[in-house]
DNA sequence: CGAAAATTTCTGTTTAAACTGAACAAAGTG
DNA sequence: CACTTTGTTCAGTTTAAACAGAAATTTTCG
């Protein structure tokens, strides 16, 4: 098996855009493999098709895993491990996204709840620098609250909703 | 002049965050100390404040003001630069997204159209493997026109907009 | 014009993370 | 129950970025 020019493309550009947002480059470049691979595939063919050591691949995929973005397969009668990646894209920036807000957004939160709140016992501190935590922290939140009631709504919908654009604005007009 | 505890929480928490959005943790903390400074600061400050090298201040200010989301400040009779942040938080999180989406988006747009085109031309390439490069190509290229609609609304329709949460659904129900 | 102040650029060091290869462990197989 | 295959853990190495400090440059002002 190989790796056609096109699809390396993609897999090194992924690799790149993985370190980005928050995990290595032999990471993305893993699930990019997964995702485009028509079948799953064994951590053996994985080191042959991007030239990675053994016990890289085995715990890129163990991140990977812990992620929900790849899963684990077996075949009959082949006591090898397989593994596959989420294929709907939806669903993958959905898992993404999600793992996002646990990671960064969750703790950022709880910072800033604690920050006002002790902020208000320094008597210190300048009330422009009080009103910018309150604010960030106002900001925070509204989106947090935002992305909660987002989050279950089918894609089908989001879709919909996307092409509409700007005509949402419509409704809360003035 | 002096950081607070809770000033100094933020700070720490921010840098932290900082690594995980494409830039380094000096950065990071010095655009927080901006954004809770209630004046401007000198680059001298910075580097008592923070404790990092003289150095090191002058390059992330300028990473931060190339980025768009720090200003340089002349006072009357003050030869020295003095530096503040966009103290908006919503015209903050408007920078930083266009400014990923600059970095991020719009180069995998690219990638992806180059690789849709190419992958038709190779004949050994699975099926498969060509309807999830369209997949991803035609669901970034949503993502992307999504936003350049988006981009412009201003803030308070916006926040409307994110208070109504699924309400919104209703529009396209069905 | 020359000194002092302020800032940037450059080079070498430090640091943290990614990665490799080998050792180890577990799980089938004959 | 040895032997092979498969997968994981661990210790050491490599690599890339961040950073500090010195040198160089620019700016300001007497």
């Amino acid at each position: 098996m190989k790796i056609s020019p096109a699809t390396e493309k993609y897999i090194l550009h992924w690799g790149e855009m993985g370190a980005r947002w928050g995990t290595n480059r032999t990471v993305a470049q893993i699930q990019a493999l997964l995702y485009l691979s028509p079948k799953p595939l064994r951590a053996d063919q994985i080191v042959d098709l991007l030239s990675v050591a053994r016990s890289n691949v085995s715990t890129s995929i163990r991140e990977l895993q812990s992620y929900g973005l790849v899963r684990m397969i077996h075949l009959l009668g082949d006591r090898r491990d397989y593994f596959e990646s989420i294929d709907d894209v939806w669903e993958l920036f959905r898992v993404i996204i999600e793992q996002r807000k646990q990671r960064e957004l969750n703790p950022t939160l709880t910072m800033l709840r604690q920050c006002a709140s002790e902020v208000e016992q320094e008597s210190q501190t300048d009330g422009i620098t009080k009103e910018r935590i309150r604010n960030m922290l106002e900001f925070i939140d509204s989106t947090n609250t935002w992305y909660e009631k987002i989050r279950s709504i089918p894609t089908s919908t989001l879709q919909k909703l996307m092409k509409l654009g700007t005509t949402i604005t419509k409704l809360v007009s003035k």
